[in-house]
DNA sequence: AGTCCTTTGAAGAAG
DNA sequence: CTTCTTCAAAGGACT
């Protein structure tokens, strides 16, 4: 009943990524309809480190492939995700941790339950009337391997072109030391679309089983966390990242959450030559 | 105009 | 405790 929100968080917050005001709110466009659910923000849930991941990455794969349709895209990704090395994907789960950490301080009475039903929900059931095989009516593309050939596929996207209209892409540098290289296999695979490889075959394993637990308390006293077990640090990241002490209130609106978190984030790793693969450097 | 598709991860709900 | 469900991004395709 009580919100939390439109008393502490006034339009001012327009700019802030979890607030739904811009081009992307839900889905395509709320529309006319209901407007007093429209008036209060829909604060959105923080991305993941998946999503953190494929909005960097996006870009670069639509440009490789030459694809727009962001279920054939988000396939690519999804493949790309597992290719990358537990230190790659730790990032991101490190920012995703603290978009968490973030999150809960901006809208500590948030919970994901506020936003149930928001959406339709499409739930659909088994398709066990249409095979894999029997090609849905939307037919899926595959990943056509583009690239002049002459080129490599570094980042024909990073270079100059798509990044421009994206604000949320400086975190787009961050990818591209990243690079993993499985790039051009992943391409080369005819990639079956059409029927996902395992499903969730493989279960919801935790790379970083420390950070899926970790954000759980954090070193907000705001939620009754019971565990509370110390501040549980990443396995990889050796240096604390004084992200923690950052307020709502000093994150200048022009400049967004993301780039605030991508920038210190960035600038950490950054300090170490090469990823934190090379603890050695210190 | 609204929903689906598609991905992974987080978190709540239900059993 | 385990399993299931929903939502987060996103943009073409579809209803």
């Amino acid at each position: 009943m009580t919100q939390v929100f439109d008393d502490r968080f006034p339009e001012s917050f327009d700019s802030e990524p979890f607030l739904t005001n811009r081009r992307t709110s839900q889905r395509k466009s709320p529309g006319p309809a209901k407007k007093e659910e429209d008036k209060r923000p829909h604060i959105k849930k923080p991305l993941n480190a998946f999503m953190l991941y494929m909005k960097e990455m996006r870009a670069k794969v639509v440009a490789e492939c030459t694809l727009k349709e962001s279920a054939a895209i988000n396939q690519i990704l999804g493949r790309r995700w597992h290719s990358l090395s537990r230190e790659e994907q730790a990032k991101y789960y490190e920012l995703a941790r603290k978009e968490r950490q973030l999150h809960q301080q901006l809208y500590p009475g948030w919970s994901a339950r506020d936003n149930y039903g928001k959406r339709k929900k499409r739930k659909r059931d088994n398709k066990t009337d249409s095979k894999p095989e029997d090609f849905s009516p939307r037919n899926k593309k595959q990943c056509m391997p583009y690239l002049p050939q002459d080129k490599t596929i570094d980042s024909p996207a990073s270079s100059h072109g798509s990044m421009l209209d994206s604000p949320a892409t400086p975190s787009a540098a961050l990818a591209s030391p990243a690079a993993p290289a499985p790039t051009h296999s992943e391409q080369a695979q005819p990639l079956s679309l059409t029927t996902k490889p395992e499903g969730r075959a493989h279960p919801p394993h935790h790379p970083f089983p420390l950070l899926a637990k970790a954000s759980s308390s954090s070193s907000s006293s705001s939620s009754s966390s019971s565990s509370s077990s110390s501040q549980t640090t990443p396995p990889i990241l050796s240096r604390p990242i004084p992200f923690t002490s950052l307020h709502p209130s000093l994150l200048s609106p022009p400049s967004p959450f993301h780039q605030a978190a991508l920038h210190s984030h960035h600038a950490l790793f950054q300090s170490q030559p090469l990823s934190l693969v090379t603890k050695s450097a210190d």
